[in-house]
DNA sequence: TGACAACTACGAAACACTTCGTAGACAATG
DNA sequence: CATTGTCTACGAAGTGTTTCGTAGTTGTCA
């Protein structure tokens, strides 16, 4: 069985992740790109090299230039997010959450549907 | 209209706010006994000054023993980490959050059918 | 009143997070 | 070959979080 990652992400790495997932794997100097210039490339360096040693990310090391991945995928990785969530904020209870969620955005009427089948599997596994 | 809390709450932050929703308002002793012998009495006090500060619970400063009340109902708090976890998670997508939520944890058919009811809204809401 | 108990305030330490400058290695280019 | 550019590694500062000891105040009770 895999381990999880030794920490869940911070908000500065998530923001990498979420270049990484769109990306696929990815060099410093993408990362930093797709970002913006709202950071220097050493921070992105910095914070690459730590999400490794976190196990967030795994990195290629070609002799010149790294190339980074993510060590997790985004639903892995929001399963997780959620998981402590619930524990941490809902009691546990999927359906709070799914209120709440429900409640602050309108999904679209294909989200919805897409609920509703989820929503019927999971009626018909349950007597 | 009222404005938020200075920042969210931090993870110590919301095993106090669950205590003070849980109880309602409580003295500094009555949350340090309901959290167990894992934190000094201190660390509660210092943590509840700072909720103050960052006013994510009220005290009434009562001459000798104050008692601190949480400032922001648990719907309210959730709904703040909700909006703020579909930005940063899920690309601002409730169906997604809400399909992880589902995925993760069964509901109960009873929670089922208030979700479903509440897709129902929804969707009379939607053409 | 003197000792004790309960309370708040404060400061400081330990740790995590975020940022970026500087240094050193190495390749490419004129 | 010297210069320039790009890369990694490292250190350190600034901020936020979490912890708790110590000090000082006040109420209680023998």
């Amino acid at each position: 069985m895999a381990a999880g990652p030794d920490r869940k992400p911070t908000d500065a790495e998530l923001a990498i992740l979420r270049v990484l997932w769109a990306r696929g794997p990815s060099t410093v100097r993408e990362v930093a790109r797709e970002m913006g210039r709202e950071h220097a490339y050493t921070t992105i360096l910095k914070l690459l090299q730590i999400m490794t040693e976190k196990r967030l990310v795994r990195r290629d090391e070609s002799p010149r230039t790294h190339v980074y991945e993510a060590a997790w995928t985004e639903g892995q990785t929001q399963q997780q997010i959620v998981t402590d969530l619930l524990e941490r904020v809902f009691d546990g209870s999927a359906a709070k959450l799914v209120m709440q969620a429900l409640a602050t955005r309108k999904a679209s009427r294909k989200e919805l549907d897409e609920i509703r089948k989820l929503l019927d599997q999971q009626r018909g596994g349950r007597k």
